[in-house]
DNA sequence: CCTAGATTATTCGTACACAAACAATTCTTG
DNA sequence: CAAGAATTGTTTGTGTACGAATAATCTAGG
């Protein structure tokens, strides 16, 4: 814990991050209701079924995971049935996504839980805390203005 | 962006704290002044240079890495001869970590970079804010008693 | 129209992240 | 003191993360 010139680890913006999300991440898996589900194929889902078709790198970039990321979490979904692809007619070079009848099913059984997911990740903070923070995180996260 | 039932991907505490990890992530890379040198990686250096010498079990548990995750990353320190492995006289299961000559010159001379990349983290946000974020990140991260 | 440049998806390689199983060792408790 | 429990380090397998390289395709400017 000590430093001579005072870096202190657990002092650290970057330590700190990563540690909340371990502790999220752990809450998420407990909670989700699928044991097989991670928190970005669960991402995934939910933005699909927000928007209902969008070609794969658009989801990436939507979900912030670079294309390479999406390769193997889109893969996985689709092989569990959970998501379908087609190619886009009009630019051969795209991919178009879409929930399946069971991800459509499997993502309106589960949304809940990840809205309780989210409040026992913040349960440690007060209701003002949470909103401070979340306004505060936000900032951080850059999300400025990567709309729709 | 919408939802029916009020679920917002980018309004979720997870989803918030893995994008702000991504760019501190970013962020450190750019600025740590060792290409080779990953967050976990320095913070593995940080720890033994505080602490003179641990076992590897033990610096996971400071650095908040599992054992498996550990493995890896000091192989790639050991490799690199920034780091130096000896048995435990006193408890032959164990591995005792110290740094080498080189490790302590790097990490003596990257320390302040490591500042640097905090501040940086931190910048959209006011002096106020960025204690207000990191005490209650702080208390999100779980930070209870792990001292030492 | 047509070529230079951008975009989409894929693949490869490296580095976390963690559950699970394992052998070796140490501790604990009856 | 001996059997059971806990700890340490290792390995395996799956799933992010992301840089870099590539082929196919689309777009824009000349």
């Amino acid at each position: 814990m000590a430093a001579k010139d005072g870096y202190i680890l657990e002092r650290q913006a970057g330590h700190l991050l990563r540690r909340a999300h371990q502790r999220h991440s752990a809450i998420f898996q407990e909670n989700i209701g699928d044991a097989q589900l991670t928190p970005l194929q669960f991402a995934a889902l939910v933005k699909l079924r927000d928007l209902n078709e969008v070609s794969q790198n658009h989801l990436g970039r939507l979900t912030a995971m670079d294309a390479a990321t999406m390769q193997g979490v889109i893969k996985r979904l689709a092989s569990r049935g959970l998501i379908e692809r087609r190619p886009d007619p009009n630019d051969r070079r795209r991919l178009i996504l879409n929930l399946s009848g069971d991800g459509k099913s499997l993502i309106d059984a589960l949304v809940n839980n990840g809205s309780g997911i989210t409040a026992q990740t913040l349960a440690p903070l007060s209701a003002a805390e949470q909103k401070t923070f979340l306004d505060l995180l936000a900032k951080l996260a850059q999300l400025n203005g990567d709309g729709e």
